[in-house]
DNA sequence: TCTGGGGTCCTAGGACCC
DNA sequence: TCTGGGGTCCTAGGACCC
């Protein structure tokens, strides 16, 4: 007789209020005090803690008309300080490996477990362990949701998250309390389910997760491709969505900014873009990675009523290469087409495509290769010019054209704390 | 009189995630 | 004045081929 497997199980861990509480981690005096973190640029709010959500502060709302409240209220704000998140990121997820051989990091904040167990009591235990770890070794709380599948293990998570009392942990087993839970999430909060299906789906009167995972599959399938079909069948407790452990290799990389103050004039475009080129050929080289061809998009400020203006175009570059000054070469022809003069520019960005390992060959005849491939001396001077970068800190070597005088176009940061974690000269003196 | 059909590749656009 | 940045995947439709 066969032997009957161990039933499957995920657990999402997912940090509460991530970055407020990373914030908190370095400054105690922000606990039980509303705190918000913004964007890129200050502009929108991208995390609160609980008491900013209470005062009913929206998950994306803009900085700017927050400003005066803030202060009345004594919210305090941070810019984003993504050094910080990162290092308290990957020290969470060192935790999570301790529980399971099987971990995905799904994002900064959030990680799966897989889990085979008989013994289904036991994993409230192993969640209960898992936070009370978490929390004591890195400093940042965390909610644990398990389930059949990722998309319930998300849903459990939101329940483990909204439901005072329950002490962090919920587990969705039995099929009626499945549904129970379903009947209660909102379609737009299920996972996988955006701002535009979300509106399609209560356009026809399909409310919540419930209602959702209830429709016929060939209707999702039509209406919501392929992806829609498999969180339906997700949420019937199938499993679509497996554990992707190792990320498969990024197939392109993006480097763009918005601009602290509107741009009119090409030069200012083109060093901004020079520097974010400088930046994204950094991370190509970091990853060994090189990059076949290179995409720059360009726009104005979508808000605005007068006409704007928005367009992108690439090209394929005749060898893979990681070498700086050719993406930049490729990158500036491009911006120079799209650039139409008369318009106040808001952001500019460059993305990385067909990226290879070092042995990917460009799609041309092999002959058509010869002699082209990059070459020693530009590695050795991108490879110099990383480690001084390195060790002296960003931008001590760089691109002429990434222009040397004042840059209008730098973001906005007023708020940034310390990067406490990963730059030692920003430590704060011992007394 | 009256102009196939199926397969593949590429791209743009639109959806999603955090 | 002022609204993030970095990714992936799917589909429809056109071009092209035989």
């Amino acid at each position: 007789m066969r032997e009957v497997s161990s039933p499957e199980f995920y657990a999402m861990v997912d940090c509460n209020n991530f970055y407020v509480s990373c914030e908190r981690v370095f400054d105690p005096s922000l606990e039980g005090k509303p705190v918000v973190v913004l964007s890129n640029n200050d502009g929108c709010v991208i995390a609160r803690s609980n008491e900013a959500k209470a005062m009913g502060v929206a998950m994306g709302e803009p900085a700017f008309k927050r400003e005066a409240w803030f202060a009345r209220n004594r919210v305090r704000v941070f810019s984003s300080n993504y050094p910080l998140y990162g290092d308290l990121s990957a020290r969470v997820m060192r935790v999570l490996d301790r529980f399971s051989p099987e971990v995905e990091n799904y994002s900064i904040d959030e990680s799966f477990l897989f889990f085979k167990t008989k013994n289904i009591s036991e994993l409230l235990d192993v969640g209960a362990k898992i936070r009370s770890t978490v929390y004591r070794w890195t400093g940042i709380p965390v909610c644990v949701g398990i389930a059949r599948t990722k998309t319930l293990a998300k849903v459990a998570n939101r329940m483990a998250k909204k439901t005072p009392g329950c002490s962090g942990v919920w587990m969705l087993h039995e099929p009626g309390e499945i549904q129970a839970c379903l009947g209660r999430v909102e379609v737009g909060d299920v996972w996988g389910i955006g701002s535009r299906y979300a509106g399609f789906l209560i356009s026809r009167g399909i409310r919540t997760a419930c209602d959702l995972a209830r429709m016929p599959g060939d209707w999702v399938k039509k209406n919501l491709t392929v992806n829609g079909l498999h969180t339906v069948l997700e949420l019937n407790q199938i499993p679509c969505i497996s554990l992707e452990q190792a990320p498969p290799p990024a197939k392109s990389l993006v480097c763009s900014r918005s601009f602290g103050t509107r741009i009119r004039d090409l030069e200012s475009l083109e060093q901004a873009l020079s520097s974010y080129v400088q930046r994204a050929g950094e991370k190509l080289r970091r990853r060994g990675l090189s990059a076949g061809a290179v995409q720059v998009f360009l726009a104005t400020n979508r808000f605005q009523p007068d006409p704007q203006y928005s367009a992108g175009s690439c090209c394929s570059l005749p060898v893979p290469t990681s070498f700086t000054p050719d993406l930049q070469r490729s990158a500036l022809g491009l911006l120079r087409r799209l650039f139409r003069p008369g318009f106040q520019y808001q952001k500019v960005g460059v993305v990385l495509l067909d990226l290879g390992g070092p042995g990917s060959r460009s799609m041309t005849l092999p002959f058509l290769d010869a002699g082209r491939e990059e070459k020693e001396e530009q590695k050795a001077l991108m490879a110099v010019m990383d480690t001084v970068n390195a060790r002296y800190g960003r931008d001590t070597v760089k691109l002429a054209g990434a222009g040397m005088g004042e840059k209008k176009w730098h973001m906005r940061q007023k708020r940034l704390s310390k990067r406490y974690t990963t730059c030692w000269e920003e430590l704060p003196v011992a007394r």
